[in-house]
DNA sequence: AGAACTTACGATGTACGTAACGATT
DNA sequence: AATCGTTACGTACATCGTAAGTTCT
């Protein structure tokens, strides 16, 4: 049994079942693909993928049953590899986040900043994406550390774990009415807010899911003229007059924003909690903490570890 | 990196770091194994192990945090082999039970004779043993499933399934004043039963643990005349007038035992809870859930696969 | 002096790529 | 006809065992 074996049966079944594909997706030639799983399956003693004449087609039973365990033994290879590369050059390495467009604008920045002066030879690599697709690229590990408010505790070989707290807050021009009321005194009530047209973030995004639960609990429909997946985007059309905005507080940033009033909104909608999630069972390299740990300071070590040894 | 190599660290790291013993007990050449290592930590680009000039001495930090990711690859190959060989030879194989001796003679052959009857291809192996050497057997492999009352919950790498409550049953001679006033319908008391010189297990078997505490709730102490491993020798030596014995329930036959009265002390000692464990994300070939089943028919694959998902 | 690891070297094996073949759509 | 997997074959490299070398105890 060697683990390039076990390499080409696991991007064989990635790829559906296309050998081609395989070799080329390993830079090696199709040939060798085709033999080396043959004599994983000899040495095994099941065939594990369904062949129709010359084509595979699909898993066998026992092709089902082994592939986890093949995934896992991979997933520890990777690890060794990384545990190794954290030692070898310590302090050297890529940390790949991937992040939310909120959180990459308002969230991570400072933490970035302190980072990046703590470990000047760590390369940050940021991408954006929705919550989906963060989770995404964390089970398949092409990033360290996701952060995002929705969607990465309901997977199962993830982890999640709490970061910090944050409300939303209504943002109107200063001529707009409920500005007027604000200065005024008069308390925002959603029934008030629903009488305009509203911008604010897409389904999925930034906090969205607990806007939509406030509306249908309260039994109200707001007409939602703009859905954008960042608050600059909202903000811009706001400014336009387009309509009220409901951004993350975080946000809005009352020195830049000066064309923009901010009305405090965290008694309409529920409280957000901002997630940073990890692959279970993956190694992580001492500066992961590290940044781990900047970005969000409730959190330490121990409690990743705890965190990551802990089943749902 | 090669799986071989993997598995040379191992052995190495089992064996006090010594190559030679490690060639010798994985059968090859002692430079093979040196020449691998090395290649190994070139490649992870680091030193596993410490060196004094030509000799291992220990792990380095960074071998330290690597060797657990080692054993849980070389976990994982084990388990696709298995998975292979389940497929392969359906219904042949092995299958290997770690027992006291109370469970192998008392509450296993049942099962035993039922399983045989089910798989008559799969050889049965039983191994006798302390509830730490069982855990033991688990822990390194060379055991599928382990039974026993005492310890088998105190290892988070094993997975420990409740299978059947017992109790505890007094056994004297007949002549013996406690059966007397048994017949005469006296209830037995701790008090009473402590006057009598005690035949029982050796602590850290068979449910000793709730005799003991018992005494110590009480605040009495028994004199304890004779400490064996298994019924048959208590019963051998209640026979012989030594002492009122105390054993498991199970072991008492009224058919067999005709030279002995038990006297029921459910109500002396706590409830015993026999356990049976797997080692913690081992792959379990089916037959073994089958015997899972017909041992404890309150379990089923579904239960266990939940427990051993679940962390502790 | 002996035990233990490393280096050196030669033989066997094995993986890999190219090329040709066979089967399926 | 084209795509895809298998078979055949030769090369290159790696593993392994024997033997000699070196460094500690």
């Amino acid at each position: 049994m060697k683990i390039q074996q076990l390499r080409y049966v696991r991007e064989a079944a990635r790829r559906k079942c296309n050998l081609t594909a395989v070799a080329q997706a390993l830079h090696t030639s199709q040939p060798g693909v085709s033999r080396q799983i043959r004599e994983l399956e000899d040495e095994l003693g099941i065939e594990i993928f369904e062949r129709a004449g010359k084509r595979l087609i699909g898993l066998t039973p026992p092709g089902v049953s082994v592939l986890p365990i093949i995934e896992r033994l991979l997933h520890e290879v990777e690890n060794l590899k990384r545990a190794g590369a954290d030692f070898a050059a310590q302090g050297k390495g890529v940390l790949t986040i991937a992040a939310t467009h909120s959180q990459a604008r308002y969230a991570l920045p400072p933490a970035v900043r302190d980072f990046s002066a703590m470990h000047p030879d760590v390369t940050l690599r940021m991408h954006q994406g929705s919550p989906r697709q963060i989770a995404e690229m964390l089970m398949e590990g092409s990033a360290d550390i996701g952060i995002a408010t929705e969607a990465l505790s309901n997977f199962p070989e993830l982890v999640a774990l709490p970061c910090y707290q944050w409300t939303h807050t209504v943002i109107v021009r200063p001529d707009h009415p409920l500005a007027v009321e604000c200065r005024d005194g008069v308390a925002l009530t959603l029934q008030r807010l629903i009488q305009f047209p509203i911008i604010t973030y897409e389904p999925g995004y930034t906090g969205r899911s607990h806007i939509d639960a406030a509306l249908a609990f309260d039994r109200v429909s707001a007409n939602i003229v703009l859905e954008a997946m960042d608050a600059d985007v909202i903000k811009t059309y706001v400014e336009l007059g387009l309509g009220v905005g409901i951004v993350a507080a975080i946000a809005f940033d009352a020195r830049r924003d000066t064309e923009l009033l901010a009305i405090d909104a965290r008694h309409l909608f529920a409280t957000n909690l901002t997630r940073l999630a990890v692959r279970r069972g993956s190694f992580l390299r001492t500066y992961v903490y590290d940044f781990i740990e900047t970005f969000a300071p409730t959190l330490d070590r121990a409690m990743v570890d705890l965190a990551m040894a802990t089943r749902p």
